[in-house]
DNA sequence: GTTAGATAAGACAGCGCTGTCATATTTGGG
DNA sequence: CCCAAATATGACAGCGCTGTCTTATCTAAC
């Protein structure tokens, strides 16, 4: 065959070969109903000699859909984000389409979002926190009705799909075990206020303590922001006052980490002064010394499910309409904590 | 205006608001010449006022610009990639350029490629590290004559731009330091061989070795992936010799860590037993306790870079050839490294 | 005062697909 | 055996831009 390299084929190339119209073409590569047998295979079989593959502008100039899929994150950083577009990259791969990612990082940045969704026709985007709590942004995408999952929890939306945990429940379990092993002074590190996620864990937190009997004191909650440092900060604020807890529960891992390494820096020892928990299963939960007891989000299968979820509703709209994707947690015991004898 | 939410205003709306042809409102919009004043800020103003931004699917259908970008990497994990990803995305956003990403796993997967390729005329492909040693890849990519940027050294391709560091020299100073230290028993743990980097770094550190009179024996090299795991895993080994090194210098920052990890986990003190340098100045450097002596490679920088090379080169074929761009390095000096005295 | 060249602007086709509509053929229930 | 519905296919326009070509006007050097 002609298989000319640096040529691309076009579809009218494999009409012709195959001796049929663009349009049949056309069905069988979307999948669409009457197609005879023959022609399907004959198309198919064309199509793979000639390497040919339709063009992604050409089909999101003439079709309603573009085969793109929009990631907007506040910060492309961590170990999160990176499962984030793995999961989103294996599922796009299976479908054909493509992953464009973008920054979006000042709150309220509706503008530069607003641009580029003039310029693409996404066949949704995927939010993730703390994107997916910005008013702005979810207004932007709503004018233009872009099919939008958020992954995570946070503001009410029901026109938009969300993929998330149960962070309040896990939060809650997760504090009711390290009571159960024993601890009744645990702090708690708050995340980035900015994130929805902060206060389901905050109250899950809260609630564990007081479902057994136990006071949150002002001093056993420190503020942070998702950060290995505001970690750090934090925990240097609860280990140094004078009723020292015995267990901290950072609300990721990173600020876990953290607390890790403060702890350690004050000379205490991680888990035998001090326990830490963590959240989210994170790269660095698995590095640190000890290995940090933490809370697992499948956060690789949550995204593969958000573009699962937007190429379903394709077509149909209002079909991610008050759709909520609840996955399972785990809560994977490692070495930071350990049971207190009585 | 009529600024109808939800609905695009295509050029053919800002010409005729403008008075003007849509060839000009084209013209304005993509900076070319022959284009009087007065038009010119006419168009912009009606373009502002209705929002307008061009379709990046009907650009790259006429034109012979696509405006995207290809990202490819092997594993789109790890701080290495993130701050590509940034660097990338901030050049992006002031050339109104959009990036797509996608993962190339296995090796010699040019077949992937080969569809991407196919379907997505990209403006330009930045490859990092190890994809920008896969002929394959290259292969599939000058066949089609994309312009391609690797970064980081690699295999000869002198019709493809690179980005790097000068490696070697980069080892080398780090041993030298090492040395200058007072350390005589350098323990070197390698990267992943299929990363062009890695025999450089290697070669930087024998060399240095052997420029001030020291040997390198075999108990003192270990095979290493740029991974914690297997960091730890070759550190184990360095340092369970019976002549253990003062010193260990790792190929990356991640295999640092692991030999920290590893260090502590011995009972041994970093850097009072042992002394540790890494490479790449990644995030889990300074999280560390202590904190990692390491070469930083300016990688944002160099993304950026990559993506200047490609916009620079628009139109001008063979611009990108024999261009290579070496980045300043920069030794961090952390809490890793102690001088031994005599 | 010519005229070559630079400058300014528009007409028009067409990039490679898909949506719509028209048409032909087959199926099956009464 | 007939006709409506299901099935199978193609013709054709057009998505929203840009490349090419044409035309008109303006310089400036001789």
């Amino acid at each position: 065959m002609d298989d000319l390299k640096g040529k691309n084929a076009t579809i009218s190339d494999v009409a012709r070969l195959a001796g049929v119209s663009m349009k049949t073409v056309s069905r069988v590569l979307n999948n669409e109903k009457y197609v005879s047998e023959d022609k399907k295979e004959k198309v198919l079989a064309v199509a793979a000699e000639l390497n040919y593959r339709p063009s992604l502008q050409a089909r999101g100039l003439a079709g309603n859909r573009s085969f793109m899929i929009g990631l907007f994150v506040d910060d492309p950083s961590g170990d999160y984000i990176s499962k984030v577009q793995r999961g989103i990259l294996r599922r796009c791969e299976e479908a054909g389409c493509y992953l464009v990612v973008d920054v979006l990082r000042e709150r309220g940045n509706d503008a530069k979002l607003r641009q580029i969704l003039n310029s693409i026709r996404f066949d949704g985007v995927v939010l993730s926190s703390p994107v997916c709590d910005d008013v702005a942004v979810l207004d932007a995408l709503r004018e233009r009705s872009v099919p939008t999952v958020r992954i995570g929890p946070g503001v009410d939306a029901t026109d938009m799909a969300q993929i998330e945990i149960d962070d309040y429940k896990a939060a809650f379990e997760a504090t009711e075990f390290l009571i159960g092993q024993g601890h009744q002074r645990i702090g708690f590190i708050k995340g980035d206020p900015n994130h929805g996620c902060s206060l389901d864990r905050e109250q899950g937190y809260s609630k564990a303590m007081r479902a057994h009997g136990l006071t949150v004191s002002n001093d056993l909650v420190a503020p942070g922001m998702f950060s290995f440092d505001s970690g750090y900060t934090a925990a240097e604020k609860l280990l140094k006052s004078e009723s020292r807890p015995t267990a901290i529960f950072a609300s990721n891992d990173e600020m876990a980490a953290g607390v890790v390494a403060c702890a350690q820096a004050l000379g205490l020892r991680v888990p035998l002064d001090v326990s830490v928990m963590g959240f989210d299963d994170d790269f660095l939960a698995t590095i640190m010394s000890p290995a940090i007891t933490t809370v697992r989000q499948p956060i690789e299968d949550m995204a593969a499910g958000a573009v699962d979820l937007i190429l379903e509703a394709k077509g149909k709209s209002a079909a991610l309409e008050d759709k909520t994707v609840i996955f399972d947690y785990e809560l994977v015991k490692r070495k930071s904590v350990r049971k207190l004898s009585a």
